[in-house]
DNA sequence: TCTAATGTACTTGTATGGTAGTATGTTAGA
DNA sequence: TCTAACATACTACCATACAAGTACATTAGA
């Protein structure tokens, strides 16, 4: 199979790196999978270079495993990591969700308003692949408008393990009607400048996306470590 | 200046890479030089290669800012990112030291118990080199023995920021003797399983490494962003 | 004197060949 | 049949050459 690289704004680096991340995050690279520079870099077409570029980066981020002469894995999924994502971006999202609370901006509720009638639309449409990237967007905003742009992004590259087990899933199996509530009551929250609410509200929000971590081990016993 | 790299154990590249990083941090490579792979590769007496990936590893962790065709240079400090930096730390610390108290463990309270009593002789003897050391491993075992090692690494790669603004004031200008104390106190609390009391005497001792941003800009106007 | 074209010396990005180490299958010997 | 030496085919690592783009000094022309 090969694929042509067209982008003529990325480097070829870039390029290989982004479809690389992307394969391993829809699992079309399976946990444990062997790849080696060589191969990839003839299904680009290009040189090994870039290639191993690529997968150095991808190693930093913990999704890619190199044994130096022995070989290159597609990392399998560290349910700890997983854990500690989580834990990291519960406490993150309650101490954010207050400084939004506190420190009052227009702005904000200006950014989040607009994103609520989106979600009401795609709620109303059932267009839940709209609707996923909505709920991630209402986050990030928040984050971004109390200068916590960097930490949201920490967040996700902490999440890459939790969203491959996340793909083993339907994402549809989501309540979405009920995600959306939630975001209604956080905004309205803000608007009150009920930080105790607020938090409390998030806390709750976030425990829907959680995942049966040994349900998932039992079903996939080859993915995880 | 030729540097010799001999540790066989290392790839040559993580080799430049730790030289560099430490050169970096202990801002013996100011913020906003200007380096190239070619002066470091002959420095070092290797190939270009294992510099540039080095050289892509430090831009991925924010010290080093690279230009295609026209440079790279040691990143400037973001003082934002200090402070988010700060941020995290601050809430995920507090989150930690709770759970370290609700999920009592024996081995946490024995390697606590130990590095104290070394802290101990080191602020009596005064060697705050080791002293400063203590203070890290001290807050890194909490997040050891409650399975959140990952998140201490993630804390302690945005920290690189706030590290070298902190290396423009002498270290030994903090009061160890202080520091000591609230480390006792953290302990007790943690032994007294009391959660509210060990979060508020954290929120307190993170206060102690609090750097004035703005007398720091004044002074060296060049080294941030 | 001023301006614009050009040459030169840099930079990082990419391609490629060789090196050293590992895994594995094969073969020779008991 | 079993074991150990060896050949082979891989791997990632490193060195090097070339390509493409930038910065800047020099020079030619008005």
């Amino acid at each position: 199979m090969n694929i042509d690289l067209k982008n003529q704004n990325l480097s070829t680096r870039e390029q290989v790196y982004n479809i690389l991340k992307d394969q391993i995050l829809s699992l079309k690279l399976p946990p444990g999978t062997n790849i080696s520079e060589k191969e990839i870099s003839v299904q680009f077409n290009v040189s090994r270079t870039p290639v191993r570029e690529s997968f150095l980066k991808l190693s930093q981020e913990g999704l890619l495993s190199i044994y130096p002469q022995r070989g290159t894995f597609v990392s399998l999924i560290d349910l700890n990591l997983v854990e500690e994502a989580r834990f990291m971006r519960e406490h993150l999202e309650k101490a954010v969700i207050r400084l939004a609370c506190q420190e009052f901006s227009e702005e904000l509720i200006i950014d989040l308003d607009m994103n609520l009638s989106m979600q009401k639309i795609c709620v109303k449409k059932k267009d839940y692949k709209k609707m996923f990237e909505l709920d991630e967007e209402f986050h990030r905003t928040i984050f971004k408008r109390c200068k916590k742009e960097k930490t949201w992004l920490v967040i996700q590259q902490m999440n890459v393990h939790f969203n491959r087990s996340r793909m083993l899933r339907l994402v549809t199996d989501y309540n979405w009607d009920n995600i959306f509530s939630q975001h209604i009551d956080i905004f309205k929250a803000i608007q009150d400048q009920d930080a105790n609410k607020a938090e409390k509200i998030m806390e709750e929000h976030l425990k829907i996306a959680l995942v049966d971590k040994e349900l998932l081990k039992k079903e996939y016993p080859n993915y995880f470590k």
